[in-house]
DNA sequence: CGTATATCCGTACTAACGTACGGTTATACG
DNA sequence: CGTATAACCGTACGTTAGTACGGATATACG
C-alpha cells in the first residue's frame, strides 16, 4: 500500500478531530439523500408554507403527478419527517412535530444560493 | 385526473407561493445530492478542519481506500466544491474559496441530530 | 348495496450512483 | 536512464433509487 506513514502528520490529527465518524456520515448521508429530490424538497417546502395540505391540493400545488406526490409523502413518512391525519377518504399531511422548520428552510435556501446556475453540480 | 379543483384554495396558494421552482429545487437536489454520500461530506469536514491536505493524508484522515478518497474527490472537484494545488507528484486539496465552512457545518451537524439514531432515514 | 373518488400499495422497468480494477501520467531518486 | 511513488483516468460491475402502471382499500353519496 502506497503512503504508509502521514505527510503532515498534524493536519492529519485534525482531520481526524474534525471529521464525522463513518457511522454518523452515513445517518446524515440518508437525511440528505432524503433532502435531494426535487419532489420531496419542494413537497417540504410546501407544508412548511401552508401548514397542512391533502396529496391532492398538494400535487396541485407542485404541479406534480399524485403518483409523484404519493411516492414522495410515502419515503417522507418512513423517514419520519411528515405526518398524516385522516379525514373522511383525504389524507392531510404536515411536517412532523420536532421538524427544524426554520434550519431548513434557511440552509436550504443558502445552499440553493451556492448551487450552481446551471448543470446538477 | 381526479381532484379537478383544490380542496383548500387558500392553502394551495400559500404552497404555490412558498414553494421552489422545479429549477431551483434540481439545483438544489443536485448540490444536496453531492453532499448525500459519507465520503464526500467526510472529505468536506476534513478538510475544513485541517485547511489543506493531500490525497495520501485524506485516506489516512478518513481511513478510506485512496480510490474511493480520489473518486469522491473528483466528484467534489467537478461540483466546484473543493479545489486542489500540485506540488511536486502531490496534490493537495482545499476547499473553495467560496465555500461556506460555517453553514455546512453547523446545517450539517445540525441534520445529524435530528437524523435517526439506525436505519439510513 | 353499488358506484365513484382519494389515496395507498406492490411490482417491473430504467437510470443513476458508488466501487473495484487495470492502466496511465508525472515526479523523485539513484 | 530506469525504477518507484502519488495521483489520476476510464471501464465494467453490482446496487440502489425514482418512475409508471395496475390493482387494492376505504370512504362518501345516492
Amino acid at each position: 500500500m502506497d503512503h504508509d506513514h502521514p505527510v503532515d502528520p498534524e493536519r492529519v490529527a485534525a482531520a481526524r478531530a474534525g471529521v464525522l465518524p463513518s457511522a454518523d456520515a452515513g445517518r446524515l448521508a440518508g437525511l440528505l439523500g432524503m433532502l435531494a429530490d426535487p419532489a420531496r424538497s419542494r413537497i417540504l417546502f410546501a407544508l412548511s408554507a401552508a401548514h397542512e395540505l391533502c396529496v391532492g391540493d398538494l400535487a396541485l400545488a407542485l404541479d406534480a403527478s399524485e403518483d409523484q406526490v404519493s411516492y414522495a409523502l410515502r419515503m417522507l413518512r418512513l423517514a419520519g419527517l411528515v405526518t398524516f391525519r385522516k379525514e373522511g377518504r383525504m389524507v392531510f399531511y404536515r411536517l412532523s412535530d420536532g421538524f427544524p422548520h426554520q434550519l431548513l428552510e434557511h440552509c436550504l435556501r443558502q445552499l440553493l444560493a451556492i448551487a450552481v446556475p446551471d448543470g446538477d453540480g
